[in-house]
DNA sequence: TCATCAATGATATAATATAACGTTCGAGCC
DNA sequence: GGCTCGAACGTTATATTATATCATTGATGA
């Protein structure tokens, strides 16, 4: 019973990081080209940042990262190249977090829904429309006009949960 | 259509606030009693103030407020009595606002779904089973345990998308 | 070449939140 | 009543997240 709406799994210890890296910069490059939107240098960097470190980052975290280039930066920096980011749709802001993850289905318009594991801080994204309709259908029940949804959910993944029961497990 | 899942709705301007204020305060006071919780002067009216604004209060609103009232207050003042008040479910904090609404539920387990309206700031409440219930089983799917959900929309709500079309209408 | 506008640099400050420690107050017990 | 204890609150300081503002740079097209 697996369905296609995971944008983007928990990843296990072992997966190739950078190929990970260099496919999300080449998806997010190719959906720039596209539009005519500018992946300038610095908002390269930080959507590189973003998904090296893989798990959500916080706007301070990713400005001390630019400092580590050896690159002068200020909060304004990574906030704007940010605001750029989550515009275009390239990476998503949880507001649960105050913080920042690499979307997993950039250029592909949707409301994503974000699994939060306390365990290990990493995070899956879901593209699900039955989730988004469901909302918007009991919203619009009450007049209501949606726009955009904000989903977060904390628990412990699979991986996590495994860990713990195993060290508890007769 | 209607269902009863709504907990709090959007307030037209001629509801008995003063009566909506009370009877939130009334019951969670019953709560409270119940379940041998204090609810001290400061929290009945940190509680009292976020129900009287009947739309999100931000931390520095209530301090501010609690500062008009004569009292000396601080931030952890205003911070602690949130934490009690959101730690027992009498408050929710919208995460996408950083600010605190009044459940309509209180002291009825259940993860709040909220409409926020661009137009007017007020916020509705829904504890709808079938929204947390596809979200939990969703995220099952993907071996996650769920905890808790925070779901947030905003768009436009009935009265003021009434208002914008009545004022651009032929 | 120059004009223009988007992007970035740079400084300052706003808004939100917590750490740490001292003091008061109230409930239960003697 | 007086004690003890712990929760609530007071108080100071600071951490964390975010934005306003104006100057400078740099790419693009007239």
């Amino acid at each position: 019973m697996t369905d296609g709406n995971v944008l983007s799994g928990f990843k296990p210890g072992g997966h190739d990081h950078e190929a990970c890296i260099a496919a999300a910069l080449d998806s997010v490059s190719a959906v720039c080209r596209e539009r005519g939107l500018r992946l300038t240098p610095l908002r390269r960097r930080v959507l590189e940042l973003i998904w090296r470190r893989h798990m959500p980052s916080g706007a301070y975290d990713l400005l001390d990262a630019l400092r580590s280039d050896g690159r002068r930066a200020d909060p304004p920096t990574v906030y704007r190249a940010l605001d750029f980011l989550v515009e275009n749709g390239f990476v998503h802001r949880l507001e649960s977090l105050s913080a920042y993850v690499g979307c997993g289905g950039p250029g592909r318009e949707h409301d994503g829904q974000f699994l939060i594991c306390r365990g290990c801080g990493q995070v899956a994204e879901l593209g699900d429309p039955a989730i988004s309709a469901i909302i918007r259908e009991k919203a619009h029940a009450l007049g209501f006009r949606a726009g955009g949804q904000t989903v977060e959910v904390t628990g412990t993944c699979g991986e996590c949960r495994g860990r713990v029961e195993g060290r508890h497990a007769s």
